[in-house]
DNA sequence: ATTATAGGCTAATTGTAATTAGCCGTCAAG
DNA sequence: CTTGACGGCTAATTACAATTAGCCTATAAT
């Protein structure tokens, strides 16, 4: 790996520790192994490499979520992954998410830091609400969408049901993010939580 | 007031917009209208100024909390104000968390502080975990087991219960601090969201 | 072979934040 | 009335963070 990219690796590992204000570009250029005016011939300023780790964090998102149709409305209507929503399936889906979400290396920093820094100016906050509340919504409301559409699920209100789904998640995720020793008994609760939701809203007639 | 307590106010504000490290000593003093080396008159450090209001925060929580019975596990017995789980009353209890949560101009900036400096030092991680996830909880989980106890509720696992009911309150709570302009989209799923709880868990008997 | 560039370093420079030193006015208690 | 403590101020002091200047080496292209 080139210096660029481990310097934006050491910063994004830092921000989401202590946040942009309280790293200093000596500590990161010492976890690189240069010195801190040798950062200097690789960005412009301390700032650019925040904002540098903000594009990388977008382009990448796209990529996802691309791959997922997570964002926009227009769920895939295909419905081959989804195509009954049995218990174990949406279980899956649930405990997927999750585990991505926390486990996922890149993921995990990117959302610490943006935690952080959600309040430091308006742009910021946005896109914590877009990337990990508006759009993760919206992706699992396709899913129900459809679900109902093929009847597998009870028609109710699409957004009651996304939260209903999603909300439990993203606390438990929070849970993890500070106390990492809690995964077990989160995914516990998590797994529970997704058998009952099952149970509440499918149609009457499967296992 | 007197300038020490205003000096705190001003800190909780200015800590909870940008959080300790982006906060400077003669911001403070600033705003509270003195100069910066008077701050040092009412207090030692700086440091010293966010601990009093973490000292301060913990007071005002176990009078709450004490007030609730919301945090050890000895929800009361009395059931004296939730007797009966009707969807209104279930609704009242929410979007009162909800609110209070919200709108307390200290439960909301100590929130907002806690959030930004939540990663900073495990303590800090514990406490929002505390504050903010189990202790509402175990509180909610209380009233649950008591409902479920008088024959209002249906059986189920509390635990699940709890997260159901408050995981989308909480979430909706994050949304509401970073864009205070969703509060009244917030509320309305939030409506939407405990009626529909109370639909899927009350016992097939009320209105 | 020469040379330009990339990327490292040391040594300033600049700016600013936290804190300390020490002065001064007010006012309440003796 | 006078004195001490309370709480404000200005002017250091100290420390250190961000950045710039300018040098040096290796290497890759001409």
């Amino acid at each position: 790996m080139n210096t660029k990219e481990r310097i934006l690796d050491v910063s994004l590992e830092l921000f989401a520790q202590r946040g942009y204000g309280n790293v200093y570009v000596g500590q990161i250029a010492e976890a690189v192994g240069i010195k801190a005016p040798s950062l200097y011939k690789h960005f412009k300023s301390k700032r650019a490499i925040f904002d540098a780790l903000l594009e990388e964090m977008q382009r990448r998102y796209m990529e996802t979520a691309a791959g997922l149709q997570m964002n926009g409305n227009n769920a895939r209507e295909d419905g081959m992954v989804f195509s009954h929503a049995s218990e174990k399936e949406l279980v899956n889906i649930g405990v997927g998410l999750f585990s991505y979400f926390l486990h996922d290396e890149y993921v995990k920093k990117f959302r610490k830091m943006l935690t952080i820094e959600q309040f430091a100016d308006l742009e910021l906050g946005a896109l914590y609400t877009k990337n990990y509340v508006d759009d993760p919504l919206m992706y699992q409301g396709g899913i129900f969408k459809m679900l109902m559409a093929s009847g597998h699920l009870q028609k109710a209100d699409v957004k009651v049901m996304a939260i209903q789904f999603y909300a439990p998640i993203y606390l438990l995720l929070t849970i993890c993010d500070r106390e990492p020793s809690r995964e077990k008994e989160a995914i516990t609760l998590l797994k529970k939580h997704i058998r009952q939701f099952s149970r509440q809203y499918a149609k009457a007639n499967q296992e």
